[in-house]
This record gives structure tokens, sequence and C-alpha cells, in this order.
DNA sequence: AGTCTTCCATACGCACGCGTATGGATCAAG
DNA sequence: CTTGATCCATACGCGTGCGTATGGAAGACT
């Protein structure tokens, strides 16, 4: 099966891989066997290639990690927005990162095992950028909802701590994880008691 | 600088490595890069010996890591029932809790660098344990405050998941955690939160 | 038909960690 | 003083991943 690309030619129709396509690979590896599994030879050879490709591509193995990281910030805030869209009420924007956060399964496995990875200065900043912006958007919502600035600071944090934990709960210990009905009641009841609805301004 | 152990020689006056010092130096690996960073040779050349040592006491690597994780496991647990000690109410229980957790650093680090290895079978054992037993002694302490099965349930993952997501944060994002006085006002809005205490067992 | 560019395969040297084999040093026991 | 046990050093082979060097196939261009 030979490249045969008549029409669209050009610079942009090649099917032969591209640097995305390694990096996505990238990020599949990552959710799998975290930020270690990002081998070049491994990943060549999951990807049907030699390294030989790879080095044609990247210069490096640092310069995939940054593209896959660059990817998956990319998507992480583009999530933030997308996801919850063009929603003017507060109260519904954290239910929707509520529910959003709990979606996709691929989304929490990669933000947990590049998180894992701290020490890493590179990896570091991208986790940084990310988890800033998204308490960030937490932080407008429940400013927008009437809270002090030090007050909307502690409940973002709060709401997004219990993101990420359940994230974990649900990764290390899924058994414990309710499903169907008695999941949905159990994040009524994160969000009945995260999102104070008729409280004006009051902490304390 | 010969032994010289004079006195209580018998059996258990050894100044020379001990199993437990090498596994204690794999849990310091462990907090600090990781579940790879459980190295023979790397962890050799810290503890000033070479591989000839380590293979006297353990048979491979696996069982360094099984020896360090088993130790990992009994400070935990031991936390649980040590640090909050013979408390009867449970409200105070939990507070206790909430800020043992938040107490010790290295602990956290240890437990998110564990649990983030959770593909492996073994390391997946020793975490599930864990997290179960520290989610049971929330779920007992909440039983006792007057909630039915499946709310104490809820509000036992829905505490634990803050705990761990702190965990997160203060590793991830230092900088977006507290200290000092505004920390003590978040703790005690999730505490607030977090323990409804009036409440007979209402949880709608 | 010939050249040039794109994309990849093959082959090499290197570093590093694992596990084993073997010897050496030290001390207790006889 | 000799023997045995304890604890560790040294030296080796193996596997695996990184990075480089070089060649080759296949389409594009003239």
């Amino acid at each position: 099966m030979p490249p045969a690309a008549n029409a669209a030619n050009s610079a942009e129709a090649r099917q032969s891989l591209t640097a995305d396509a390694w990096a996505e690979a990238a990020l599949d590896a990552i959710a799998n066997g975290g930020l270690d599994a990002v081998a070049v030879e491994p990943l060549a050879r999951r990807l049907g290639v030699t390294k030989g490709s790879f080095y044609w591509h990247f210069a490096n193995r640092d310069a995939l990690l940054r593209a896959a990281l660059a990817r998956w910030e990319q998507a992480e805030t583009d999530d933030i927005v997308a996801r919850v869209g063009p929603e003017a009420d507060p109260y519904t924007r954290i239910v929707k990162l509520f529910k959003a956060a709990n979606a996709s399964y691929r989304a929490g496995r990669l933000y947990l095992a590049i998180a894992a990875a701290e020490d890493k200065p590179m990896v570091q900043a991208f986790v940084r950028r990310v988890s800033e912006r998204r308490m960030g958007y937490l932080y407008d919502c429940y400013h927008a909802l009437g809270f002090a600035e030090d007050e909307a600071r502690d409940w973002a944090r709060f709401a997004y701590a219990t993101f990420m934990g359940n994230l974990q709960i649900g990764r290390d210990t899924p058994d414990l994880m309710p499903t169907g009905e008695k999941f949905s009641e159990y994040v009524k009841l994160m969000i009945k008691v995260l999102i104070p609805r008729a409280t004006g301004s009051a902490v304390d």
C-alpha cells in the first residue's frame, strides 16, 4: 500500500507518521505506564516502526516529552472552556466541572501520571500551569457566587482537592467508588456541600 | 574502625547494615524519585556500600520493594491508631485525622508516589489495603455520627478524597496552598463542611 | 532518466541497572 | 590456631534504552 496521495498533496497530506502521532502515542504510554513509559524504542515497536523514524521527527526523548505535555496542556485547558462552554451561571458551571472531572477516565489517569513526576522540572511547569488555570477557573466561579477573595480561594482549593482525590480513589480503589445511581447520589452530595448556593458571603 | 562491640554482643547488636536500613532507604528513595528510584546500585552508593551487601540481605530488588511497602503499610496503619489514639468522640477523631493528614510531608509524598505505581500488581495490593483501612476508619466515624451506611460511605469517601486532593495540591502547586493562619482557616472550613455535626441523619 | 527530498531501517557504541560468582575481612567458637 | 559464619567488595555477563551514523526506498521535480 504505497502512499498514493493523489488529491491535496502540497505539504500537509502525508500518511506517514507525523510528530503528532508520536506525541499522542506518548500520552497513551503515560496514561498506562507513567512518564517512564515514554521510551523511544518501545514506542517505536508499538507504532510498527523503528527508532529511525523517531529521530527524524524529534531531536531526542525530551523533545517528545515536551510535545506530549504541550498537547496535554492544550487539551486540558480546552476542556475547561469547551466542556463547560458558554455558561453564565457560576453554579451550573461548577456542577458541569464536577461531572466533567469524573467523565474521562483517560484524562484522569493522565493527570495523575503526569503529576506524579513533578520532580522533573520540565514536567513541573506544565502541571503547575494546568493546576493553576483549573483552580483559577473555579476561583472565578466562587467569586461570581459572591464570595470574597480569600473565601473563594479556599472554596476553589477545596473543590479542586475533591476532584483530584476522587480521581485517585477511582484509580487506586475502584471498588470503593460507587456506580450508577449510587454514584449520582454521591456527586449530588458533593455538589450540595461544595456549592453553598443560598449563602451570601458568610463562611463563618 | 573495626566493630568492637564489647558489650551486648549476642545476635542483635550489629553495627553493619540491616535489612530494615535498606528498606528505610528504599522508602526515602520512593518519597523522592518514585518507585523506580528503588534501584539496588544507586541505593548501595547512597548507603556507602556495594551491591554485595544488598544481595546478602535480600534475594532481589522485588524483595526489597516488598519489605519497604510492608514497612510503609505498617507505619500508615499505625498512624491511624497512634495519632488519633483513644478518642471516643467521632467528631474529634475526624478532626484529628484531618490535621494528621496534612502533618507529615514525607508521608504524603510516600503515599502519592506509591499510589502512582498501581500498575504493578504487588504495589496495588498494598495501596488497596491502606486506602480501604483508612476509608474504613472514616466510615466508622461517620457511622458513629449517626449516618446510615450508604451515607456514611459517601461522606467517608468525600472526606478521604479531600485528604488526597490536598496532598496533591501541596505537592504539585505548593504556592496555592496557604500557610500559617490562612491554612488554619482553610482546614477549619473543610472540617466545618465535611463534618455535619448537628445533622441527625439527613443527607437530603 | 536523473537528482533531491522525505521518511525510515539497520547497525553500532555507550551507559546503567540487575543478578551471580567468588574472594576477602572480621569476629566468635573450638 | 584453625574453622566456620557473617557481611561485604570486586568482577563479570546480560538486557535494555539512548543517541548517532549511514544507507535505502519512494515519490516529487526538472
